[in-house]
DNA sequence: ATCCAGGATGTAT
DNA sequence: ATACATCATGGA
């Protein structure tokens, strides 16, 4: 299967998309590190037990694609695509400077869609660990436990299905470093293959019930539930507050921080930025703050 | 050496 | 409800 979908300019910057830390899920095909890859790289990721790659011949430009086999889900929909993002989204969310400066700084950045169970199993490795660590931890995972699949000479990882998971535990996962959050992972697993918690399920619910029933799993907090909700799941009322949102906010939103209180910050962000796209905002600013402390800092005279 | 990272849990108040 | 210690690992 392949093909290639048309885009309008600013529609969608690939490279960013993928290296602003939303997403632990996609890989580039020549083994470039994810964080070290540039426009010339073509980026893969497991849909429906299949691998798919992706690429921009130019930068910005139209969005092609091919996968190793029939796919049930559109390669629109990963990345939103029937969301204008110009046209749309972007300007229901530049409510003030700093958002505009993050968005047309950051021009093309998607809010992308994984697969729940990656989705997921990654959000668990995240806390008290730093983005690129996330990604090695995941690799790992992937390599350990999911089928090596073949495009064009490369040898690919799929992440893992959750039969595969099964015969994770705790001790290999420590092993793999995941430290304390090893039991999280395990955990995960046995109360997915239990069918306690669906995906199905929880994108029938409301976002609130969605959240509160994420949460039912041993490890996912407010922040982490919100992260599977909105990379995953498909609500982009979501607005994870991880520490880089809380510091911008604090900063650049004071009057929207409430001290100790998860929900009631993320219900400011959400009224303030509008519900339907809260989530891209999030991800403007949680970059935006990010690519400032990652530069140079320029030296006091 | 000390601090901190896309936090969450358990316990005590 | 709210405060606080604890949790693994690695990099600065």
């Amino acid at each position: 299967m392949q093909g290639v979908i048309e885009l309008s300019p600013g529609e969608l910057d690939l490279v960013k998309t993928m290296q602003c830390g939303q997403t632990f899920c996609w890989n580039t095909v020549s083994g470039t590190p994810l964080y070290d890859a540039d426009a010339t790289n073509r980026f893969y990721t497991t849909v429906d037990n299949e691998i798919l790659i992706v690429w921009q011949e130019d930068r910005g430009g139209d969005l092609y694609y091919e996968a190793t086999g029939e796919l049930d889900t559109s390669v629109e929909s990963l990345f939103r695509l029937h969301e204008p993002l110009q046209d749309e989204v972007l300007p229901q969310i530049s409510k003030d400077d700093v958002m505009e400066e993050a968005v047309n700084q950051h021009q093309g950045i998607r809010i992308i869609q994984d697969e729940f169970l990656p989705c997921l199993i990654s959000y668990l490795c995240s806390p008290q660990m730093r983005i690129p660590r996330i990604k090695e931890l995941v690799n790992s995972i992937m390599e350990e436990y999911g089928a090596t699949m073949e495009y064009k000479g490369h040898q690919l990882q799929r992440f893992p299905s959750l039969y595969e998971l099964s015969n994770i535990s705790e001790r290999k996962l420590r092993r793999m470093k995941l430290g304390y959050r090893s039991k999280y992972v395990e955990s995960a697993v046995n109360t997915l293959i239990k069918g306690d918690i669906n995906q199905d399920q929880l994108q029938d619910m409301d976002y609130r019930t969605a959240h509160n029933e994420l949460k039912e799993l041993h490890g996912v907090g407010d922040k982490v539930a919100d992260c599977v909700l909105l990379f995953s799941l498909g609500f982009t009322e979501a607005f994870p507050l991880d520490t880089w949102a809380q510091q911008a906010i604090q900063s650049y939103y004071p009057e929207h921080h409430v001290e100790d209180d998860y929900h009631a910050t993320a219900e400011n962000m959400r009224n303030y930025f509008g519900a339907d796209y809260a989530g891209y905002a999030q991800e403007y600013l949680f970059h935006h703050v990010r690519s400032q402390e990652q530069a140079p800092q320029p030296v006091p005279a």
